[in-house]
DNA sequence: GCGCCATATGGTAGCGCTACCATGGCGGGG
DNA sequence: CCCCGCCATGGTAGCGCTACCATATGGCGC
């Protein structure tokens, strides 16, 4: 009866008490800790003396409560493993790290369904903004996302029809440049060995099979593909595979850089000289590209650019400043190293 | 005035619509919600259709701030993209995604400062439960924790003296066998390469040092080190210098794979014999290290156990259940292979 | 048959914050 | 000199949910 704020709150500090010890009202406080310029200078001191004092901290459940919008970026990625996505997510935490954003991160498995669920569990929470992985939503979850009534940017893929926004690169164009570039480099059995084959590896393959078809060289026994999770030692298992099929095979543009590398593993294996007997390509140009030995070429991407161009734009939404390029393409680099330098 | 709901919310059914539609009272929506047990089935039945037909979904906010307590795991990891983190936290997402918790990652960067922060954010949130990496908080931010009120399990690292609960394993001890292991092999100039020296490198680099004072062996230019964050590329550059310093050298145990796997390519791009002229050992065992050529003895861990069994732990105290084991130590194993056997 | 207790359900009163509207003071135009 | 409108500030009323306590019901022991 006396106390009864110890009923229930955890006895921490309150906007009222920090309104009563800055003898002001609650809402100024509140008006103070969001919109300063709204408050005169005189009461933003005052106020901010009283904060400083009780040590006050606002909480963002109350907050998220009353003012129907937390202060959450959903971010949703098909791997929490995968180099590649981890990077993006980097980008994304230390472009949110100095605001009052927090992240919500949720963990797709590549599955559509999952994606759906996940979005359904954000939903609730009222983001601030959501970024997820990809332009192949299932058709319910890009309704999810449109209705979601917060800015949206969809990001690692370029294409012409985003639910918002969208920030990527075009991975046919990567694996076309990727093809071509050994075409040039003067191979002709060209492999294209891919894992998990995603929508991403299966735009790449499409740019593969379009070089390799403008040259007059494609063949499908050239092609060796999983929907197994890519790693190095599939790579190797892949490229068993391939040169059983063809084994004619000179070249092999890699869906990524782990099946690169086990390509390249099984050659030094097998002894099979690389670039002179076998060419290797592989995609994002991970840092362990350029010290393998021969060094590998590889598709660079820029995947932390991509998480923190993709935060940026979603808070510029956010401020009401939409930015009037809505989809935007960070494009890639082909970068030549010993492993196609026949 | 007519309706007085379609001012703020976002028209979303709530438990109240809810309850009248199943003709009882909110309080008992809720508890079949939380508690089913504790209404009867009929009833229970005809809330569940009332859910159904409305589309209701509870306001996480709402119930957060109602009932103080989110429910929201807090994870700090030092690194997003250190694969080894990414394990951990893939076993803390897949031990959460079937069940009513969110999670919210930080990114420490290997601050304590950052870790500080973050805990400061963390804590009007009133989560759940939190996973910290490692053992080494400031005193700050180990109060924070001790004051989080709700279970906290550090990770990745074993000791005597938990905040609360632990689950890892001895890189001291790992460091040792890893080391012991390159005596026996029959290397005498064993180098130790590490870099970021974390406090879980700088605990691998005791083991090292244990053995080989054990043995004898130890010598101070056979240690090479550096702040700066790992790499494949960084563990070219350090082999070089260890070389430099120590041109006898037999052996290198590295603090992690990528710097293992840096080494291997300089050797092979000098030339150096793997095992024969040097041996190689790395730490965690990344899949690469069973595929490169030679393939490289590493210490395998339990990362991804480790973020699964922090998830168990913690529920277990949420549910009251506090485990009667609070130290947890997974422990690890050394995986003899070709860079070691002479 | 009566009261007691355990069980099932409901009412009330917040949780801490912000949206909305009201108020009072001030300066400028007519 | 008055009125209007703008600015800074405040009061009130929730946001949607759950803790706490009250109430009703029924079974049981004596």
């Amino acid at each position: 009866m006396i106390k009864p704020r110890s009923r229930r709150g955890g006895g921490r500090p309150t906007i009222a008490d920090v309104a009563r010890k800055a003898g002001v009202g609650a809402i100024t406080v509140s008006r103070a800790l969001r919109e300063p310029e709204r408050v005169s200078e005189d009461l933003r001191r005052q106020i901010q003396v009283a904060v400083d004092e009780l040590g006050y901290v606002p909480d963002p459940n109350a907050r998220a409560l009353a003012s129907a919008r937390a202060d959450v970026f959903g971010v949703l990625v098909p791997s929490l493993t995968n180099n590649v996505f981890a990077e993006v997510v980097r980008g994304i935490y230390d472009s949110l790290s100095d605001g009052p954003f927090r992240v919500q991160l949720g963990n797709t498995h590549y599955s559509g369904l999952e994606e759906e669920r996940l979005l359904q569990v954000f939903g609730p929470q009222r983001p601030a903004a959501l970024i997820v992985a990809g332009i192949n939503q299932t058709p319910t979850a890009r309704k999810l996302l449109e209705t979601a009534g917060c800015p949206v940017v969809q990001v690692m893929e370029t294409g012409p029809d985003p639910v918002d926004m969208l920030v990527g690169f075009s991975h046919l164009d990567g694996g076309r440049t990727a093809t071509e570039h050994l075409i040039e480099a003067g191979y002709r059995r060209i492999g294209f060995i891919g894992a998990r084959m995603d929508p991403r590896s299966q735009r790449r393959l499409a740019g593969y099979r379009a070089a390799m078809e403008a040259a007059g060289l494609f063949d499908a026994r050239l092609v060796t593909t999983t929907p197994v999770p890519s790693s190095v030692t599939l790579g190797r298992e892949l490229f068993r595979d391939a040169l059983a099929k063809a084994p004619t095979l000179d070249g092999v543009f890699c869906n990524n850089d782990d099946i690169a590398l086990g390509v390249l593993f099984e050659c030094h294996r097998a002894a099979i000289a690389v670039p002179r007997t076998i060419g290797i390509v592989g995609f994002n140009d991970l840092d362990m590209m350029q010290s393998a030995f021969p060094s590998i070429t590889s598709i660079r991407t820029y995947r932390y650019e991509i998480g923190r161009r993709s935060v940026a734009m979603a808070l510029a939404a956010i401020a009401g400043k939409r930015p009037e390029q809505r989809v935007v393409d960070l494009g890639f680099e082909l970068i030549r190293r010993e492993s196609t330098a026949r």
